[in-house]
DNA sequence: AGCACGCCGACT
DNA sequence: GTCGGCGTGCTC
């Protein structure tokens, strides 16, 4: 018998010693089936040592072995650094990067792909367009450097050709025998980019993995990936994991997207965790935005980053003729306006309906309105579950918390006073559309948010009705803001953007910025120039200006500064204790405890601030607090935090209270 | 996390 | 008298 060390899926920082028959093959990489307790689970043999701390009579033989497929070194390295980086078991990270199929007890029988698919004939490739000067020294750059661990960040605005970089090197890699790793914020964002790989790769085994696959899919293309016959995998932040034989290329389209970072179970980044994994693989990996994050433009320019990554910039549009849309602000404090829309940019909008081209109004705020108010005492639609006011939803007569889910029907009178003069107070997406249907009753109008398009299906049948040119106003959130190009949309106007101006999130200016950009992209890619509208009290605010010149870098240059003096990252590094109990005071004494452990001051390099409630204090019911853990060294707060985390584990609180450690936070 | 054990309150 | 609430402890 032989002892074989095993990670399991459970919030235990330890692997688990089981014995094994000497014959069956129990080798490192391997999955085994082992009895934990009165259950029996999956887990992954990640040593096979010599001797055990405990005794051979207390070790349970392992269940059965699963040899198919063995797990590679370098995805041990992988998962270990993640583990370790991000505090989080190892058992829980090694399986919770696995397809279901491989984690699960009873695997469905993964059919095999229909025949007639594979029969079919590869369709001739598409061409590669000729490249613009600046794509050709791009490509350039990062031909010179080689095959070894280089990271590149691709800044280039929208239609300034970044795929087409991302195309040229893939064929390079590809040819190289080399695998391609893509990976994309959200999968039916950008299922053109999906199209626009396979076209042009149409032998390359192209598979994509995200999380709207049916197991049976995922595992199935996980596998492709694993032995090889997928020379191209484009994903979602999970695909990071995906162990490929051959990498030879990493790219990260939209860098600077919030969704790379997972808000739940082991809190990773994708962006991070793939510049580690090109470093371990020594591949180079290149990261694309128009509107990078700061941590990444900090490393690609900053004096103190020392030139970390290399900048590689698209300037001007590829597309023939496109130009950049025209930027400009309406000032609120002048201008009236009508339902929140001034006079302006109805004017335009009355303009595009009577050349027959596309508005599109931008609000980032779904619903009717986001509160509905008593006039006489005060009264106000709040969600008894959440620190957040009832969203009112006319369209279904709702009032709805975007937070819990909780709803409720739309009081007729108000709920303290019984008075009937109860109003909504602000506007949505609902709104502006049914204003915009009174005001131009001839145009065809189509509100885009997520109470329309609830599923997968209805977005692309929204996005089809939008492309056969079926509406000539568009009133939406976010949505619209990404992937898709429609190319007879000339008019973009943004309203309500005000309110992320003065956020407490000191990266509210950032996503702000990016969504901005990103929105102001959709007018006027083809021949047809674009125009954007940008309605605001406060134009003279930088941001607007960097917006209104298009001038990403001197926008990120005042924000760095700011950083800097604040000791934000990048100038710094932070991880953030949260935890939440039905009494804010419990969450407060957790976090207080958990402070005061006397140990912190051999830690002279970290700051520890004092514990706070979440500025979502309460969500469904549950009080949430946080503490802020911050200190310029990385290697001193890993050493810290590895110190602490087991220090946190010993800490009473009661049965209710739940707590978590995120290392390097987005939203605060 | 599960899943057991165990010890007190309010039901058929 | 039991059903069941959740506090506590353990999993090789």
């Amino acid at each position: 018998m032989t002892i074989v060390r095993v990670a399991l899926d459970v919030p235990l920082h330890r692997c688990f010693d089981y014995l094994a028959p000497d014959a069956g093959r129990a080798e490192i990489g391997c999955r085994v089936r082992v009895p934990f307790g009165r259950r029996s689970l999956i887990g992954v043999i990640v040593d096979t040592p010599a001797q055990s701390d405990y005794s051979p009579e207390q070790l349970k033989p392992i269940e059965a072995i699963l040899n198919e497929p063995r797990l590679p070194a370098d995805w041990f390295r992988l998962t270990e650094f993640c583990a370790a980086y991000y505090q989080a078991p190892l058992g829980e990270v090694m399986l919770s990067t696995l397809p279901a199929g491989l984690r699960r007890l009873d695997p469905p029988k993964a059919r095999e792909p229909k025949a007639a698919k594979e029969a079919k004939e590869l369709p001739t490739p598409t061409l590669a367009p000729e490249l613009t000067v600046e794509q050709t020294n791009a490509l350039a750059v990062v031909r010179e450097a080689g095959s070894g661990f280089k990271p590149f960040l691709l800044f280039g605005v929208t239609g300034s050709g970044k795929t087409e970089v991302y195309l040229q090197l893939i064929a390079d890699a590809l040819k190289k025998g080399g695998q391609v790793l893509v990976l994309v914020p959200e999968i039916n964002l950008t299922p053109q980019l999906e199209a626009r790989v396979a076209a042009r790769f149409p032998a390359a085994g192209l598979v994509s993995l995200h999380s709207e696959l049916t197991e049976a899919a995922r595992l199935r293309n996980w596998k492709a990936a694993f032995d090889g016959r997928a020379r191209i995998v484009l994903g979602t932040r999970l695909a990071v994991f995906t162990p490929l034989p051959d990498l030879a290329l990493i790219i990260i389209d939209e860098e600077h997207d919030p969704s790379f970072k997972q808000q739940d179970g082991m809190r990773y980044s994708a962006r991070d965790v793939a510049v580690f994994r090109a470093h371990e693989r020594q591949v180079p990996i290149v990261l694309g935005s128009a509107t990078p994050s700061l941590e990444s433009w900090a490393n690609a320019t900053a004096k103190e980053m020392r030139g970390r990554y290399t900048l590689l910039t698209l300037k001007e549009r590829a597309i023939e003729q496109a130009r950049l849309p025209s930027v400009q602000r309406i000032d609120l404090r002048k201008e009236k306006a009508e339902e929140g829309l001034s006079g302006i940019l109805l004017e335009a909008i009355e303009k595009r309906l009577a050349r027959g081209e596309q508005s599109l109004v931008f609000l980032n705020r779904r619903g009717y309105a986001p509160v509905l108010a008593c006039t006489a005492c005060g009264w106000i639609s709040n969600c008894k579950r959440c620190a957040a006011n009832l969203v009112l939803h006319l369209a279904d007569k709702r009032l709805r918390c975007h937070h819990c889910g909780y709803e409720n029907r739309v009081p007729r009178t108000c709920p303290t006073c019984g008075n009937q003069d109860i109003h909504p107070f602000g506007r949505g997406t609902q709104r502006l559309e049914e204003f915009l249907t009174e005001r131009f009753p001839q145009a065809r109008i189509l509100r885009a948010d997520r109470d329309v398009a609830k599923s997968r299906k209805q977005w692309e049948a929204l996005v089809e009705k939008i492309h056969a040119g079926e509406a000539d106003i568009l009133v939406g959130t976010q949505m619209l803001a990404k992937g898709h190009d429609f190319p007879k949309l000339t008019l973009v106007g943004v309203v309500g953007a005000d309110a992320a101006l003065f956020a407490a999130d000191c990266r509210a200016p950032e996503r702000l910025f990016a969504q901005l950009m990103q929105v102001a992209g959709r007018a006027g890619r083809a021949e047809l120039p674009g125009q954007v509208l940008i309605q605001t009290q406060y134009p003279d605010h930088p941001l607007y200006g960097a917006i209104v010149t298009h001038d990403y870098p001197a926008f990120a240059a005042t924000q760095l500064a700011e950083r800097k003096v604040a000791g934000f990252p990048p100038y710094s590094h932070q991880a953030m204790l949260r935890a939440e109990a039905p009494q804010m005071a419990d969450a407060i004494a957790f976090l207080a405890t958990a402070r005061a452990w006397p140990e912190i001051e051999t830690h002279p390099a970290v700051t520890l601030y004092d514990p706070v409630p979440m500025r979502m204090a309460r969500l469904a019911n549950l009080e949430r607090g946080q503490l802020l853990v911050e200190c310029a060294s990385r290697p001193a707060l890993q050493a810290f935090l590895t110190a602490w985390r087991p220090q946190l584990e010993g800490i009473k609180a009661p049965s209710r209270l739940r707590w978590h450690l995120e290392v390097d936070p987005l939203e605060f």
